[in-house]
DNA sequence: GCTGTTATGCGTAGACCATACGCAGAACTA
DNA sequence: TAGTTCTGCGTATGGTCTACGCATAACAGC
């Protein structure tokens, strides 16, 4: 977590304030051999490749040709290197809204552009988040997802709310989608097969007497065909902008 | 993951199977000295009083007076473990709507029941969970919420969507306030204090003429007041809930 | 240029963790 | 009674994070 209080307010991890830029090298000692970004880099080169549980100490200190204690002299725990990992994976937001976007279409957008990174990076979604944001380029993804709901009816807090409600969806559906994924690697199955598969499983174990509801689903063939993952993103996005919708005709009638 | 498969479809590991009563006893052997259930309801105490983190397969061995290598005569891996605790830990689903509630009411009362379960339990957010669910009681809960939309316009395949759209809501928001008060605890501020604390500390980060929407959202003062998780709860719950009352009522009409 | 201060790189070691393997003995069948 | 099979679990392997302390490098001030 971040943050001990002192009279100044709560204090950052100095691994975190040098990416803010608030930190100069002391003028004393040894030239450092490394760097904060560096190692991050690193990091994140680690993940992308074999994933996050790939991701120790020592493996990004080899990556580095480093010894492996040498890191700490730049972050403070593995914590933090993950923390850091995070905004560098989620990378630069994707700007402000276009002026011709209502709020609608910029949030639409806004949401693909998260959904892109979790598609390209789901490891991202494996990093036990500890907390708000408090690193330089995911307030920079809120700060460009709140400019989208600027000029509607809606209360500060309630632009937060909306901002809250619509990037937890999106990394939810992610999990799901790569845990589709991932599972059908560890189980050597198609991925296009896993979901028939998880239904049929399902079906040989629940009794239809006390499953009625979940019975009919299965028995429709939900399962079965492999609709486009894009869809289902689609379908629960527009629900969740139609009810925001709602909102703000409410706020601005 | 569940899931290697041969003729008869994917074929579950031994101690889920078990979970379904699906397993007799061998008539050979020594008696067992302990049984499934019994670790799995240590597990759940030790997580229950110490956190997921505490839940080591030494620790839950100690808790029953066995030795670490006894338990995996029971479970085949931590993560087997894992998936029968989230299946205790959620405990029996809320049972199906009350007759006179409409679909709206049934899911919401099935939201909030949920919704308790996690604020009770936030080690089951910690869970990696690694695919769809497998085990009788979280099948249990799916069942219960799938019923809610019965009698809806919706299609099969809608419903489904419509659930898993709003458990992943609970979900999120549970994350959210469970990192709250962990956070506050790691912290040692008080949990009233959190959010104040961390409004201070963004407002210190940016720059508002590059952050002029999130500027504004603290200038407004949101983080500073603490009002009560659950308006929050609610308020995502409603603006989801809307959602999905317009498309049942587009399919309707 | 010398000395004191301070930071860096990193080796060692400790405290955990999950779990593969194999053996002794218990409880059943034949 | 002999054979089979399953249980309990001791031992050992290889991995994790990270606390600590030492040698060394680079600067500041005299």
């Amino acid at each position: 977590m971040a943050a001990k209080t002192d009279d100044s307010g709560p204090v950052l991890p100095p691994a975190i304030e040098s990416a803010w830029g608030l930190r100069e090298r002391p003028p004393k000692g040894p030239r450092p051999g490394m760097s904060v970004p560096a190692i991050v880099d690193a990091a994140v080169r680690v993940a992308d490749a074999d994933g996050l549980a790939a991701v120790s100490m020592s493996r990004v200190a080899k990556e580095l040709g480093a010894a492996t204690m040498a890191l700490y002299r730049y972050v403070g725990s593995k914590d933090e290197l993950l923390r850091l990992m995070v905004d560098t994976g989620y990378g630069p937001s994707p700007g402000p809204p276009a002026p011709q976007d209502d709020w609608r279409a910029g949030l639409t957008r806004w949401a693909w552009a998260e959904h892109e990174v979790l598609r390209q990076r789901s490891w991202l979604l494996h990093v036990p988040i500890s907390g708000p944001p408090i690193t330089p380029q995911l307030l920079g993804w809120m700060e460009d997802g709140l400019r989208c709901l600027d000029g509607t009816a809606l209360g500060e807090g309630e632009k937060m709310s909306v901002l809250l409600l619509i990037t937890g969806y999106i990394r939810n559906e992610a999990t799901l989608t790569s845990q589709i994924a991932e599972g059908s690697r560890a189980a050597g199955v198609e991925p296009s097969e896993m979901m028939p598969a998880y239904g049929r499983l399902v079906a040989r174990l629940i009794e239809p007497a006390r499953f009625p509801a979940l019975h009919r689903v299965l028995s429709a063939g939900v399962l079965d065909q492999d609709d486009d993952p894009d869809d289902e993103f689609t379908f629960g996005l527009d629900r969740i902008l139609d009810g925001v919708e709602a909102l703000i005709r409410r706020r601005s009638g």
